[in-house]
RNA sequence: GGCCCGUUCGUCUAGGGGUUAGGACGCCAGGUUUUCAUCCUGGAAAGAGGGGUUCGAUUCCCCUACGGGCUACCA
C-alpha cells in the first residue's frame, strides 16, 4: 500500500459550471499525480438525476483543457483500463449493487421503508424533544421502518410490493473513528455524532458517500483530494472502507481548505461584486437564464488564473510566487497547503495577470489584440500593431485594456480631454502648434529623438518649458492627456499622420475653448 | 443547537521557544518620467483574549471568543 502507483482523480458533480474552487481542487491532484509521475484521472460524479444540467460535463472538460490541468484518464480525456467514467454508467453494470449487497450481507447496512414524511416526522419529533443530534443513527433507527425493525416476512413482504426503499450504513452507537488527513492530521469522531448515511437510493443510484468509495477503490485511487466541506462525512467513509474489508486500500484523504469570498464572510458564491469571474470560463445556467463571466472571456491568461489559483492556500516557502504550471508540479507538496481558508483577492488576481502580460512578446500580445481592433473596424499593419502593443502593455494587466487605453494609436481623436484643455490652453498656444507643425514638416528623419528636439527647439524659441507644453501637444494628438512615451507615440503615427493631426487640432480647440469660454 | 475544522499586517502568507516577526498584493510618501502607468527608495500595517508549561512564548498545552464547514434518498 506504500509503494502503490499514485493515481488522482478530480470528480466534479456535473450539475453547473464548475467553479474555480473545484478548479483549483483539480490543479492540486493534478500538480501531485504530475510531480510522482502518477496518473490523473476525470470521473463524473453524475448520480443526482435531478440535478443533471445540460452542457456541464462538457464545460467541465474544456475548462481543464484551457486551464492546461488535463487527466490522461477519464470522461472526454480517453478512457484507460477502468472504463467507464461517468457514474451513471457504473451504476447500469451493477458495480455499486454489488458492493452494498456485501455490506447488507456482513451486516453492516439494512434496508428501511420510511417514506419522506415518516422521515420528516422524526426529525420535527427530535428537534422537539430537543435532541441534540436529530439523525437517523442508532438509536432513532430503532423507531423507523427498516430491515432491522421489521420481521424476515414483513421485509419480504414489503420487497415483494416493490415498495421503495434505500439502503443505509449501520454506524455503531458509540465508538471512536479516527482517521488521519495528509493536510490536517489526525481528526478522532465518535460515531454518536454520525448518522446511518443512505448508500443506494430508492431510484437505485448509489449517493457520492457509496459511489466515491466503490470507484476509488476500483481505480485504485491512491489519495483522494477535495474541500474541506467533506470533513464531517469522512468518519461515514472510513466506517464503509472499513466495512467492506478495504480499509488498507482507502486512499490517503487531503481536505484542502476552502476559498472564502473577498469581502464579508463565507464560502465564495457564484457571483461577486468585485467584478472577478468565480468560472473559469463563461457559464450559461439555462435553468434559471443567468450568465456568469469566466476568466477567459474576461481576458485572464490561463497561466495567470492557475498561477493564482496555485497560490491560494499553499505556498513554496520562498518568495517566489510566479510559477508555470511546470514549476508548481516541481514544487508541489500537500505539507505545504495550509489548514485555514483563504480569502481570494482580486486585486492580487490582476497583478498575476500583470505579470504574465509583461512576459508575453510584442508579437504575441498584437495576436491576441487583432480580433479586439477587427471588431472595432480596424485594420492595421502588423508591425504597427506590435509597436502599439510595446507602448501600450506598460501599463495595462489586460489586452482589452489597450483598445480603451490607446485607440487614439489607431483613430484620430474627435473630441480632446475638457480638463487638460482648460488647464493647458492659452493665448500662446495656437502659435506654439504652429511652431511645431512647422519645424516637424522640415524633419527628414521622423524618429522620437528628432521630432523631440525639434519640439524643445520650438518650445524653447518661444519662450515656454517643455513641461508647459507637452500635456498641450498629447492631448492635440491623442485626445488624452496621459498615456506611454509621448515621442514614441509620435515616432509611430508617422510624419504625415502626426502634422494632421496638429492642423486638426489647431482648428478645432480655439472653437472649444471659447464656447466653454462664453458658457 | 450539535459536531468538526480553523485563527500572524486590510488580504495572501513566511517563520517558529530567545527574530528589529520576513515577503507579496493593496495603500501612503519621496525620486525618476512632460503626464498617468511603469520603475526605484522609503513608510504605515499583524501572531483574538485569558490561563498554564518555561529563565523566556507569537511558537507547546488548556479554556473562552471569533470565523468557517457540515448537520438531505445533493454532491
Amino acid at each position: 500500500m506504500e509503494n502503490r502507483r499514485v493515481r488522482l482523480r478530480f470528480a466534479p458533480s456535473p450539475t453547473g459550471g464548475l467553479h474555480m474552487g473545484g478548479v483549483r481542487t483539480a490543479l492540486f491532484s493534478y500538480l501531485f499525480a504530475k510531480k510522482h509521475n502518477g496518473d490523473f484521472i476525470l470521473r463524473i460524479e453524475d448520480t443526482d438525476q435531478t440535478r443533471y444540467v445540460n452542457g456541464a460535463e462538457e464545460y467541465i472538460i474544456n475548462a481543464l483543457k484551457w486551464c492546461g490541468i488535463e487527466p490522461n484518464e477519464g470522461v472526454g480525456f480517453g478512457d484507460g483500463p477502468h472504463a467507464p467514467y461517468r457514474q451513471s454508467e457504473r451504476k447500469e453494470k451493477g458495480i455499486y449493487a454489488k458492493y452494498a449487497k456485501q455490506l447488507i450481507d456482513s451486516g453492516h447496512a439494512y434496508y428501511a421503508f420510511d417514506t419522506a414524511e415518516e422521515l420528516d416526522a422524526m426529525r420535527k419529533r427530535l428537534e422537539a424533544a430537543k435532541v441534540a443530534a436529530p439523525q437517523y443513527n442508532a438509536v432513532t433507527r430503532q423507531t423507523m421502518r427498516n430491515s432491522l425493525t421489521l420481521s424476515e416476512d414483513e421485509v419480504k413482504k414489503l420487497m415483494d410490493a416493490n415498495t421503495p426503499y434505500v439502503v443505509r450504513l449501520k454506524v455503531p452507537r458509540n465508538e471512536e473513528i479516527r482517521f488521519h488527513d495528509i493536510i490536517r492530521g489526525w481528526v478522532v469522531v465518535n460515531s454518536a455524532q454520525v448518522d446511518d448515511k443512505v448508500l443506494l437510493k430508492s431510484d437505485g443510484m448509489p449517493t457520492y458517500h457509496l459511489a466515491h468509495i466503490v470507484d476509488d477503490i476500483e481505480m485504485e485511487v491512491s489519495h483522494a483530494v477535495r474541500g474541506e466541506e467533506w470533513l464531517p462525512s469522512a468518519p461515514s467513509h472510513v466506517l464503509i472502507y472499513r466495512y467492506l474489508g478495504l480499509e488498507d486500500k482507502m486512499p490517503l484523504l487531503a481536505h484542502l481548505p476552502l476559498i472564502l469570498k473577498p469581502d464579508g464572510n463565507g464560502k465564495l458564491s457564484k457571483r461577486d461584486k468585485s467584478g472577478i469571474p468565480m468560472f473559469p470560463l463563461d457559464w450559461y445556467d439555462e435553468r434559471t437564464n443567468e450568465k456568469y463571466a469566466g476568466y477567459r472571456e474576461s481576458g485572464f491568461f490561463p497561466e495567470a488564473f492557475v498561477n493564482m489559483l496555485g497560490m491560494l492556500g499553499w505556498n513554496p516557502g520562498t518568495p517566489q510566487e510566479i510559477f508555470s504550471l511546470e514549476e508548481l508540479v516541481q514544487t508541489f507538496s500537500f505539507e505545504r497547503v495550509n489548514k485555514s481558508g483563504a480569502k481570494f483577492d482580486p486585486e492580487k488576481t490582476k497583478w498575476f495577470n500583470q505579470q504574465y502580460l509583461r512576459k508575453k512578446t510584442d508579437a504575441e500580445l498584437a495576436n491576441l489584440f487583432a480580433p479586439i481592433l477587427k471588431e472595432n473596424g480596424i485594420q492595421a499593419d502588423g508591425k504597427f500593431v506590435e509597436s502599439a502593443c510595446r507602448l501600450l502593455k506598460e501599463k495595462a494587466h489586460f489586452v482589452h485594456e489597450f483598445w480603451k487605453e490607446g485607440s487614439y494609436l489607431f483613430i484620430a481623436p474627435t473630441a480632446y480631454d475638457a480638463e487638460v484643455i482648460k488647464k493647458r490652453w492659452n493665448e500662446k498656444s495656437a502659435a506654439f502648434i504652429s511652431g511645431v507643425i512647422a519645424a516637424f514638416k522640415n524633419l527628414s528623419a521622423f524618429t522620437a529623438a528628432e521630432t523631440e528636439a525639434a519640439f524643445k527647439a520650438t518650445a524653447e524659441s518661444q519662450g515656454l518649458g517643455a513641461g508647459q507644453v507637452m500635456q498641450l501637444f498629447r492631448v492635440c494628438i491623442s485626445g488624452v492627456g496621459g498615456g506611454p512615451a509621448l515621442f514614441e507615440i509620435v515616432e509611430l503615427l508617422g510624419k504625415e499622420e502626426v502634422i494632421k493631426r496638429l492642423e486638426k487640432a489647431l482648428s478645432t480647440i480655439p472653437t472649444t475653448v471659447q464656447t466653454a469660454n462664453s458658457n
